[in-house]
DNA sequence: CCAGTCATGTAAGATGTTACATGATTCC
DNA sequence: GGAATCATGTAACATCTTACATGACTGG
């Protein structure tokens, strides 16, 4: 792939878990490269010699992602906006706090109609990033490597609709505390 | 509070919603400052004429707090690293992926566990933070001050579950897919 | 007097964001 | 010929992590 590609699969796909802008991925790409775990080749494109910088995993960098796979995952440390911002609502006014909850849900709206999406296109065969690593894969790790992926998005299906519940209660409890205002 | 006290907090309560080490922790007390969101004041610390730095919300800097709550929420861009490796599973073992999934699972029954603690500590009222909190505000906020915080902490337990409820639901999956190994 | 708590940081480096920037190719 | 797409970045800055550091005070 190129960096352009890659750029591409984190705006779709790969994007809805992890996120990367145009900035991070080109210097990121020679990092690995100089680390040895990806190879890079110029291909021609276009007819006036112009070329383009298309990398290939190596094979020590299919090791590192096994390994990475072996690695127990390190937790982050709890960053959590939405509920600080909620822990301290009484800060501002009704209104506010109300439009915060709303633009919550309609922002995990957004998230679980992307999940889903993205889990019909896994059900119907017709996600380009699947298709293409089932290419690579022997058929018989074909079901697992479908399964896991929508069990991701089942993963952030369920995250959506547990934020959208908890702030749907938020709603209800304004409107108990301050009254229909 | 001095920053010790701040640092105490993150350490606990807020620490839950919201991290920072003593090295960030210092340097913004005073950047808050600078740009006058807190004022600052040496007051003695025991008998020998040292100090310690005791940091006051300043006007402005309640004004900053008010203003937050009016703005919307900006939504950091996707970074799931737990679904992430989720939808990779395949690249390891299984029983790579049933550890991964186990160490999800109680990471997340702490979480649930610390929320439930926190919940707990504010229905009884001690709660350090939330009883100092409530000082400073007049007797009719206190009801709203006490439901928003509790529904933050909520909120913490609502996720904590659905995360483990995924992790369980890819270990039956696993179990599925490879057997009973 | 010694352990535990209180107090306050620095330094180096990694990571990430925002804004700016440019040019080639392809297809209609 | 012009729009959409392909391709590739730089620069400045903000943020965050990790590791390292030090010393005063308090209570038993």
């Amino acid at each position: 792939m190129t960096g352009y590609d890659v750029a591409k699969r984190f705006a779709s796909s790969v994007g809805f878990l992890w996120h990367a802008p145009n900035s991070q991925i080109y210097p990121e790409l020679r990092k690995l490269e100089r680390e040895g775990l990806l190879e890079s080749r110029e291909i021609p494109w276009g007819a006036n010699g112009v070329t383009k910088t298309e990398y290939t995993v190596s094979a020590d960098g299919l090791a590192a992602l096994t390994q990475w796979q072996q690695e127990p995952m390190p937790h982050t440390p709890d960053r959590d906006p939405a509920r600080l911002k909620a822990a301290y609502f009484e800060m501002g006014s009704p209104e506010a706090a109300e439009q915060n909850l709303q633009e919550h849900i309609s922002h995990f709206e957004n998230q679980r109609s992307q999940a889903l999406d993205e889990i019909n296109r896994i059900d119907t065969g017709i996600s380009p990033n699947l298709t293409r690593r089932l290419q690579n894969l022997p058929a018989e790790k074909h079901a697992a490597t479908i399964a896991f992926k929508r069990f991701a998005y089942e993963g952030r299906v369920a995250q959506a609709e547990t934020e959208i519940n908890w702030a749907e209660q938020g709603l209800t409890l304004i409107r108990k505390i301050y009254g229909n205002h």
